[in-house]
DNA sequence: ATGCATCCTGTAGCCACTACAGGAACAAGG
DNA sequence: CCTTGTTCCTGTAGTGGCTACAGGATGCAT
């Protein structure tokens, strides 16, 4: 697993399923560290970065912002913080996923009753323009 | 209702709860039609495009994006269109909206599973930091 | 006349990328 | 050694849907 711990940025990519363009990005933005470079000024990571990267990633996935990503990289690293740091992080983000999807369960349910009653006919009778439309909903009200 | 048709943006603004710059964005992206001018240059909206603002705010509410508005102005605009082309683009756009569901619920779950395993000591066992580390997660399979 | 609210245009910033442009370097084949 | 093709570099601009200014003009009340 570590036998070549020199990759260009182009392996890494390949390697961690990440863009190139995105790799250098978090570089420049600070939540990846600036790797080492070659004679002619190319980026050669090894194993930590990957594993970094990987992390970022997988944080990325599961809808952490780059800001939460950077507090738990920081909280990691020093390896002082404790668990119940993360658990704050993660808390919140849970959260904040639990509101959307309350949020688009609402959403969802309204278009779906709404579109069931479409009837194909001219706009006028159309009941998804009438839930959009404030002048009929106030109409109707 | 139609006894004052000449508002001026920040009464618009006030009556349809969308900011000002908001306003002024809706028309640069041609979503809202440019209205009509006072001698000075001030805009002067009508019953029309107060009606067609919070038709938009609606629509954005219900997580329509502005090309999705745009499309169902279109369709609304030359009184031609069938429930059925506004039922295509409210449907594929609940299906978004499911896909989004789906997705947050899984996340969701994963969080919420790994957080309740949540000890509060050290990071080294830290759950939350296993589920994101793929080296760990690595180590486990 | 003065002061304050409101309006105007135009530009830059937010997030997390993505997509170029224009150039330099590397590896393989002839 | 030369060419060709791939990879890499930096820097800039674009995406969506706004929001926040800067710097100036206008409108209204006192």
């Amino acid at each position: 697993m570590r036998e070549r711990p020199t990759l260009s940025i182009g392996e890494l990519s390949r390697l961690t399923d990440v863009n190139i363009e995105t790799i250098r990005y978090y570089e420049k933005v600070g939540v990846l560290p600036a790797p080492s470079r070659t004679g002619s000024g190319r980026r050669i990571y090894g194993s930590r970065e990957t594993r970094t990267l990987a992390f970022i990633r997988r944080s990325r996935e599961l809808g952490f912002t780059l800001d939460e990503v950077r507090a738990l990289l920081n909280l990691g690293a020093p390896a002082n913080a404790t668990c119940a740091q993360v658990r704050e992080i993660a808390g919140r983000h849970l959260k904040d996923i639990q509101g959307k999807i309350a949020d688009l369960t609402k959403l969802e349910s309204l278009l779906n009753k709404t579109i069931k009653r479409c009837s194909g006919r001219a706009v006028p009778e159309c009941p998804v323009i009438d839930v959009l439309d404030v002048r009929r909903r106030n109409a109707d009200a």
